[in-house]
DNA sequence: GCGGATCAC
DNA sequence: TATGGTGATCCGC
């Protein structure tokens, strides 16, 4: 009776490697005496578990409530929106891929088990009485696992070692892995410092044409255990034996004479070589002076499972750590595989519909990633267990959830995953976040916040990043967390600025408590809607410095040391010494803020001209999206929706690009660059023009008003017409409507020259930074126009997304019964949206 | 656009 | 004594 106090959610989660026919119950009673605190005093995480504990209960009552009223018309009706559905998945099953996900084993704790040996045979965990971050296979057994307090480990397991983490060393150490990683797939994506997918099928393609020597490996004789007495009596070199001895190897004659020969001639060469006797590698090491440990050379095949076992080899003879591998047709399905030969293990789902069929059949809907413990419960409460209760349940999932996670459910239940492994590489926000001792006294909080925004802004300092959204975090002392956020006007990554509206929000907060005190014990802020720093104001100005300095037009000069140097700004001053003067919202919006950027390009777009389309782009058949779980979910292309021109073709790849991550478009300070198309090209009117097109359309932010302003002969000159409006177009600077151009205008051979370093030929993009080496004019007109235009789509698909939002929002209102609008159907919205403004 | 919730690691 | 930090996404409003 005890049990049924017991709360789900605090329960021992043994879905993890290691961990397999615990004493759960045991455990968990464990678990929930020392979560609950003294008796009569229960603990306030323990009560803030309970409140979400019955909250998650009434959200199960309503989805029963929901469940109750489907008729059975509608059920029926269920059942075959579903099966469209799955047919249509079933219809874009792409089983070519080869993908491959590694994870170190129990990864933080093998570190510092490798470098102590005294831990060797005992239970530990890396972490502090707070919170583990991971426990080793022996404190697994005792039900101590990652992500429960240090405490409660230890009440587990009374012998339990703590270490502290260093992630220093685990970063270093991730280095080392993912430089071998990279051998496999250059372009694998890294989900931690100890985990990456990666996709094999070209390197499975690549190998097996490969000769055997690129497969030859050295391998230490004794492996693992024996290292720390190794290491101890400081008797054999520890270091990466390939790469100190492999050169050497191939480098004697005898490899040589068999570079061009079949496995078979090696393998049987190698039988013949003695051990450590192979002519003429040295006896010691170059690097720490010790002996070479004894060693094998082993030659692996060209299969897979081969290949797979090559790189976790390699990783264990480089790092002494292991790794487990999971090899499928896709990311989902690989993952599930790396754990399920956990530690040192590796197992393969070939690409055959019924073995996947096969093993996911009974598969806890647990196993699979972005299925977590809510999840789990909520379609608990439907009868769903394993992955086939998705699927015989699916009339009832398509109308109790949305469209988004029902596609999901349903791609589980067929095994798909993604099948792209891509690095996600544009970061969506960033954040410092601490927890404390009770902080109570106002002041005491923001001063807590100012630490946090300094942080935060040397953070996205540090990666040249610029945002607009600041958000704080708080939790109370109750456990109970809040977001308060707020987005400012104009992109910013100042200190003060962030501090401004950080400590604004929490004051609303402070307030909001009153009479009570906030009593808080963790802060955060947030910085999101971010941008590149610098990309396209700082090669724009760079491009046409020489030219401002030798029109000496003082204007000119002015309006780019404002924008370029905001400390030099003299309103710099005024913020320092009165910024609490002003109500730091309005304060925002002032157009004399020191340190504020437009809305400005930053990624390279350099592929999107130069390079030949990439054979894994996934823009190619299909479009990614990011699903719930971190992975990406596929949606079929229309195909017939292709586009004529290279142009056209390059750009959609993008709104693909952009539409796959998901992206917070934004409406963008392309007005202020289209001057440099005009100065730069008059020739290729249907760029140029389709352009001018797509800034009209985009014509609702702030520099709306420069842009009209803005004489319309400037843009048919075909004189290069320059131009300080455009510097001036910044927010930073006033507008000033009444200069006059120069009477000489920069000639277009000042201006690339500007682009051009004659030493050596070599042009740069103004907009991307991207060089070649002789560019043809023509060519880089081109490539800055479509460096330029992306601004618009930008703006289009910003827009698009919003009205698809408040589209679905009214649809799920009115949902009686849904219409099934597959992401099919948001993609050619777009496609046709962007491709009107080609027209 | 905002805030809560969920999830992964 | 005592339950983290960071980033992302989805949903409902």
């Amino acid at each position: 009776m005890e049990k049924q106090n017991l709360i789900s959610r605090m329960e021992l989660n043994d879905n993890k490697a290691g961990m397999e026919g615990l004493d759960k119950e045991k455990i968990n009673q464990i678990i929930y005496e020392s979560s609950k605190g003294k008796l009569f005093m229960c603990s306030k995480f323990f009560e803030n578990e309970q409140k979400k504990e019955e909250q998650l209960n009434q959200r199960i009552k309503e989805q029963q409530a929901l469940v109750d009223s489907i008729s059975p018309a509608q059920l029926h009706h269920g059942l075959k929106e579903a099966n469209r559905v799955i047919k249509e998945l079933q219809d874009c099953l792409d089983l070519s891929r080869t993908i491959v996900h590694v994870d170190m084993d129990a990864f933080y704790a093998a570190v510092e088990m490798r470098d102590d040996p005294r831990l060797k045979n005992k239970p530990m965990a890396v972490g502090s009485m707070g919170m583990l971050s991971t426990s080793n296979y022996i404190a697994r057994r005792f039900g101590v696992r990652a992500a429960m307090p240090g405490f409660i480990g230890l009440k587990l397991c009374p012998n339990l070692v703590l270490v502290k983490p260093n992630f220093d060393k685990y970063t270093a150490v991730s280095k080392e892995i993912r430089g071998i990683f990279a051998q496999y797939d250059p372009h694998f994506s890294p989900m931690s410092l100890d985990e990456a997918y990666l996709d094999f099928t070209e390197h499975l393609n690549h190998r097996i044409l490969s000769k055997s020597f690129s497969r030859l490996f050295l391998i230490r004789k004794e492996q693992g255990n024996d290292y720390e007495t190794n290491s101890s009596k400081s008797a054999e070199c520890l270091c990466d034996l390939n790469a100190l001895l492999k050169p050497h190897l191939i480098a004697s004659e005898e490899f040589e004479v068999l570079c061009g020969n079949s496995d078979e001639d090696m393998l049987v060469y190698l039988s013949t070589l003695n051990e450590n006797n192979i002519y003429p590698l040295p006896g010691c090491c170059s690097v720490c002076n010790r002996k070479f440990p004894s060693y094998t050379l082993k030659l692996y095949g060209v299969s897979i499972e081969d290949a797979v076992l090559e790189m976790r080899n390699r990783i264990e003879q480089l790092t002494r750590l292991t790794a487990s591998a999971g090899i499928a047709p896709n990311t989902m399905l690989a993952k599930i595989c790396s754990d399920k030969n956990k530690p040192n293990g590796q197992f393969h789902i070939h690409p055959d519909r019924q073995e996947i069929d096969d093993f996911i059949r009974d598969l806890p809907i647990r196993k699979i990633s972005g299925i977590g413990k809510v999840t789990e419960k909520l379609l608990g409460a439907l009868g769903v267990k394993t992955c086939n209760d998705l699927y015989k349940q699916r009339a009832l999932l398509y109308h109790v959830f949305s469209q988004i996670s029902f596609q999901y459910f349903m791609r589980i239940a067929l095994g798909m995953g993604s099948i792209y492994v891509e690095r996600d590489e544009d970061r969506k926000s960033m954040s410092t976040e601490q927890t404390f001792g009770e902080i109570n006294e106002p002041n005491e909080l923001y001063s807590k916040c100012e630490e946090l925004c300094q942080i935060l802004a040397k953070d996205l300092d540090n990666e040249h990043l610029v945002g607009k959204t600041v958000s704080i975090k708080i939790k109370t002392v109750s456990f109970a967390v809040k977001t308060r956020s707020h987005s400012l006007q104009h992109f910013t990554n100042d200190e003060k600025l962030i501090f401004n509206a950080a400590k604004q929000l929490l004051k609303t907060e402070i307030e909001a408590t009153q009479p009570d005190i906030l009593r808080l014990r963790l802060m955060g802020v947030r910085m999101s809607r971010l941008t590149s720093q610098n990309c396209v104001q700082s090669s724009i100005q760079s491009m046409f410095k020489k030219n401002l300095k030798s029109e000496t037009s003082r204007n000119y000069t002015n309006a780019m040391n404002i924008s370029t140097d905001a400390t030099s700004s003299t309103n710099n001053n005024q913020f320092k010494t009165e910024p609490e003067q002003l109500d730091p919202i309005f304060y925002y919006n002032s157009s004399n803020s020191p340190n504020l950027y437009r809305e400005s390009d930053e990624e390279d777009y350099s592929h999107v001209c130069d390079s030949p389309p990439s054979k894994r782009s996934p823009l190619k058949d299909k479009v990614v999206l990011k699903s719930s779980t971190g992975t990406k979910k596929k949606i079929p292309k229309d195909n017939n929706k292709q586009t004529k021109t290279v142009e056209k073709d390059t750009i959609l790849r993008f709104v693909y690009k952009k539409e796959s991550t998901n992206t917070l478009l934004e409406n963008s300070g392309h007005n202020n660059l289209k001057y440099v198309d005009v100065f730069i090209t008059n020739e290729n009117e249907e760029v140029g023009s389709s352009r001018s097109t797509g800034s009209s359309k985009s014509a609702e932010t702030t520099s709306t008003s420069v842009i009209s302003s803005f004489p319309s002969t400037h843009n048919k000159s075909s004189r290069p017409s320059f131009t300080s409006e455009h510097f001036n177009d910044s927010p930073l600077t006033c507008v000033n409507h009444e200069m006059k151009l120069p009477k000489d205008p920069p000639a277009i051979s000042s201006s690339i020259e500007s682009m051009t370093d004659p030493s050596f030929g070599m042009v740069t993009c103004p907009v991307c930074g991207q060089q070649k080496l002789n560019w043809p004019l023509e060519q880089l007109n081109i490539h800055v126009d479509l460096c330029l235009s992306k601004n618009t789509v930008k703006d289009i698909l910003h827009r698009d997304e919003q009205t698809l939002r408040r589209s679905k929002a009214l649809k799920r209102d009115g949902k009686e019964l849904p219409d099934l609008s597959l992401p099919c159907k948001k993609r050619i919205k777009t496609q046709m949206t962007v491709e009107s403004y080609f027209k």
